[in-house]
DNA sequence: CTAAAATAGTCAGTCTCTCTGACTCTTAGA
DNA sequence: TCTAAGAGTCAGAGAGACTGACTATTTTAG
């Protein structure tokens, strides 16, 4: 059973390989205030602001756990709480210039992480890893059914 | 940053999209006092028993989650812990029968998402994935280093 | 046009998982 | 032998996730 583990085993180590990485960079380059929640939370607000349900469907949490998430973030002054024009219910939540100050840095542990795969795999398959991945997406990420 | 995710959020995705299946799977046939954590370490005993710390290990957390984590499973009488005849220090845990009857269910609802992968990617390209994460679990899954 | 239903978000409480630190018992090495 | 390392447990704390109940706003149906 250790030996011979099922695809979605496989995923979870080379996922959880990256992730911790990514996250350890990020931490050595002094923001070692944000957590991994709040990091993944991050990376899926984009450019023109994101509503909290978004957010909670697109990390697969309740609106209450992103709520949490945000408030943290919040205070630790990576994302700001706007309006949303269009509808009084809802509010925006966007990136500060501290959060975006973040992704160059992940980028680079991304990239370096990614080479040394590409150095074990070989081009080809590291390739096809990433094109099978991307396709996997369409029928795995709840969130592109938006 | 929404629509050109990471590698590692793309294992993410798929990985967590799995999880949940199976999961969901165990659940219904009845074994409702399994949680995921509880799970992901019964996968990771073999069959002539599996000491705390290997699972530890394994599973990358500490030994005292993973002995919390054994106590509930032995409490559902998921696992049993044994002497290790071979250093009285440690003791190997055991699956019961009762665990191993989850395996099939496991079994059956990882084929049953691999089918529908294979028809969203193609057998070529699935074959690819699968052969892509099991080598990269060379480099990334510290277990191995056992 | 208004009443009911749905949606966005918050507040309160709880539970699971995870950690760190301190400890015991056993084994292995100088 | 006796000291250091390893296996595991006990205790305490914190993060993150959940359910349920609530307010405010928008949408839909009659």
């Amino acid at each position: 059973m250790t030996d011979q583990l099922d695809i979605g085993s496989l995923l979870f180590i080379a996922y959880r390989a990256m992730g911790d990485r990514v996250f350890a960079a990020i931490t050595e380059a002094g923001y070692d205030d944000v957590t991994m929640a709040q990091f993944k939370l991050l990376q899926r607000i984009n450019a023109d602001g994101t509503r909290l349900s978004e957010l909670a469907e697109a990390t697969q949490v309740t609106k209450q756990t992103a709520g949490y998430l945000v408030d943290q973030l919040e205070a630790g002054g990576y994302v700001e709480r706007g309006p949303d024009p269009t509808d009084a219910r809802a509010r925006l939540i966007r990136q500060t210039g501290k959060a975006q100050a973040i992704h160059p840095i992940a980028v680079a542990a991304i990239a370096e992480i990614e080479a040394e795969w590409t150095a074990h795999l070989g081009k080809r398959r590291m390739d096809q890893l990433r094109d099978g991945l991307a396709r996997l997406r369409e029928i795995t990420d709840p969130y592109l059914g938006r």
